[in-house]
DNA sequence: CTCTTCGTGAGAGTTGACTCTCATCAACTT
DNA sequence: AAGTTGATGAGAGTCAACTCTCACGAAGAG
């Protein structure tokens, strides 16, 4: 009785490593070749995701490190700065290396902002954990998230990218210089270094 | 000879009408049904305009305010923090009311990054023209400019909206306070008002 | 008042995102 | 062994973004 659910199981993670392969590969992102890649009908690949954005969710979802594992470097240090630094550096490190899936996913979904559910958000994880070791006022940490969800985002870096027309090195410097900006803001120690002077 | 100039001004004209016309209504942009809006075939529509990146770039262009008309309001102030947060409401205001238009210019063009010049970037000119009484150090402007570019944009406000699940006017109110505490750290006034405790 | 030019429309064709139906075949059941 | 269930494939169909070709018809030129 196992067997029908083992073979669900291997076609779908077929599919799934079709496409992260074709995401690796910077290759085009598509229903038809990812079905080709893994020796699947388009149909059958319709039968496991209902669409391209759930199949790039759960693809890209197994190309993501844990914030744990993002901020490993990190993982000694309480400020808050270099933590948030740090991850924005590994997210959009991350988006960069991935850049065809998740430009497919935003293409997939900015049409669609009821279903942005179908968006992962890995950054909001990553977030958090950076901020652990900050105890500030609620509103304040609050506001902090939200400044940084627009900034350690694939959307910021491709608006440092293909609008600004930075490298992608220039591009991750920039985010990092504006988080930490962000960061320093709100746990006052840009007020802190500004009275040491 | 001017009549078969004239009639190509008129045609174009009306496939522009038709686009702003699809956008303010919030209807679907297609150019199917830019085309029967604006009684042209899609094959006249695209002789205009290669693609529906290059009509929605011109059709959004004309429906968005010049940089000075944006920050009329703030027309008799120098701080720059008050005009940036002026700019960053206007901008995304205009986004707001545009979204449609917007979030499909998006689409087009986020799976094309070499042919991102056909973004209009009204983000630029306003971020010039609210920093403009600033005298900073040039790479400090620089940075600033590239700070504000990514908080002072239609991804922003998206990411807010779609992915943070914020309301439309809460999503701005965020964007216009980030805005404003990157103006404020670069420019060192958030030091003087911490000095004034 | 022809003859040419050219703006347009009509329509076919391609590709990708989907949706739906139908036939097949292997697997689980009795 | 025979019947039923379920996974899959094949293929048709829709819609949008384009691309191309061909033919029509009206404006401008001689």
């Amino acid at each position: 009785m196992s067997s029908r659910v083992n073979q669900k199981e291997r076609t779908r993670r077929a599919i799934v490593a079709a496409t992260r392969e074709l995401i690796r590969t910077g290759g085009e992102v598509t229903m038809p070749a990812v079905a080709k890649s893994a020796l699947v009908s388009e149909a059958t690949a319709y039968r496991y995701f209902p669409d391209l954005a759930s199949l790039l969710r759960e693809a890209l979802a197994g190309l993501w490190p844990s914030p744990e594992a993002a901020l490993a470097p990190v993982a000694g240090s309480d400020d808050p700065a270099e933590r948030v630094a740090c991850a924005t550096q590994a997210l959009l490190r991350h988006v960069l290396t991935y850049q065809s899936g998740v430009r497919a996913m935003i293409a997939a979904t900015i049409t669609r902002p009821g279903e942005a559910a179908a968006r992962p958000g890995h950054r909001f994880g990553l977030i958090d954990h950076a901020l652990r070791p900050l105890a500030a006022d609620t509103a304040v940490l609050a506001q902090l998230k939200r400044d940084l969800a627009v900034v350690i985002s694939a959307e910021a870096l491709f608006t440092l990218t293909d609008l600004c027309g930075l490298s992608p090195e220039d591009a991750i410097a920039s985010a990092v210089h504006t988080a930490r900006t962000l960061t320093q803001a709100a746990t006052g120690e840009n007020r802190l270094a500004a009275a040491r002077v």
